[in-house]
DNA sequence: TGATATTGTAAATAAGTATATAAAATTAGT
DNA sequence: ACTAATTTTATATACTTATTTACAATATCA
């Protein structure tokens, strides 16, 4: 029952691995087989040698004259990054963005699916949106148990961020996206990753004038 | 009128100087004048080395007694930070997404500015959407140099990514923020920044489950 | 005056990326 | 059929970026 990963992969090599099995896919509908380490990283602004460097880390041997079976591949990324249950995920928030996230994500994963969103907004609440059931926010904690919720988007605007948060750890929730401009602190043993629109412009504003 | 940073500053103590800024506007917000280093790392989850650090490296003094002087900071950070002229910014797809976007960002910061749309939906087109007007996607080449604008948003839909991002290319844009699933490449002197929500979330699930 | 709290910074460690090179397979030339 | 050149994977090593630890210097307070 135990579900431990087989590899203790670094943050960067995950986002890659992702991202190189939705590249590989679109490559199988071109028809294609196999692929070259140079391929793959021309398709991504990466350097051959990250590529190869990512499948080694993940045990993955390619042929000298080949390169990589493009379905195998895929198929050892999913075993490496999908759990057998998958993962249920609740968007906290559902305005604007908590709608966008929605639609643009649904479908896209097998193993990852948005469950439940939350609002505070009796308009919302009762009814589905983007195909997703929304849920008063006050009953935030028992659904997430009772739907095996391990994921929650965080989509509030911010001053509402923190009392989100708390109301979440309470629940016992594994991962946390916080999309508002309120750090968060987690305890040990929760995942958080966080993104935030108004730093990402300004770092580029800063480094467009260097 | 050059406008060269003073500094070389590493891209994560950038990314952290603009939430400094805007954890530290919020504290004037409740009266304080000065800030502690451990303070302002507590709201943040950082050390307080991490804060000291990166107020060493642009050359910002506290004294062992009160501090950091909060204004005096602020100021420091945005000397940094801000170009003098700001950066006009553009949306290009105005969908739920890029209308999330500029809803949130509208007057979070005086140097950026989002100041037009593009889309390719006759019913958007010469309309103004979040407050911002929004143009047809074949004025885009000529808008944006009539228009001054520095850095491009791009929220298409994925198979539009790569011929927006070329035409862009062609405005002579000097910044993209790309939300698309389709990874760019950029010349030398463009600078490029990409999120994607299906990374963040199957990253989000691998570490749920290691 | 001695203990404590704080800043400032050097040095060590860790994480991430790129360079260098070995090994294997293929291709081209003779 | 043999050899040399080329292409590719695999991986060790070096380098770069980012974070943490260690500690010196200074101010405050009991």
């Amino acid at each position: 029952m135990s579900n431990k990963k087989k590899f203790d992969l670094p943050g960067k090599t995950v986002e890659r691995l992702s991202k190189y099995r939705r590249v590989l896919f679109d490559r199988i509908g071109e028809g294609k087989i196999n692929i070259y380490s140079h391929e793959l990283a021309g398709m991504m602004n990466l350097t051959s040698v990250q590529v190869r460097r990512d499948l080694m880390l993940i045990g993955y041997s390619g042929s000298q004259s080949t390169g990589y079976a493009i379905k195998d591949l895929i198929e050892v990324i999913g075993s490496i990054m999908d759990s057998n249950e998958g993962e249920r995920i609740a968007i906290i928030g559902m305005g604007d963005l908590g709608r966008s996230i929605t639609n643009y994500f649904k479908g896209k994963r097998e193993k990852l699916e948005i469950v439940a969103s939350f609002d505070n907004n009796p308009k919302k609440i009762g009814r589905k949106i983007a195909g997703v059931p929304c849920y008063d926010e006050n009953e935030m904690t028992e659904i997430i148990k009772n739907e095996n919720i391990s994921i929650a988007v965080i989509t509030v605007p911010s001053e509402a961020t923190k009392l989100v948060a708390q109301k979440l750890l309470q629940t016992g929730i594994k991962g946390i996206l916080n999309f508002t401009s309120e750090p968060l602190t987690v305890p040990e043993g929760v995942y958080l990753e966080e993104y935030d629109i108004i730093t990402s412009l300004e770092k580029l504003a800063y480094f467009v004038n260097k």
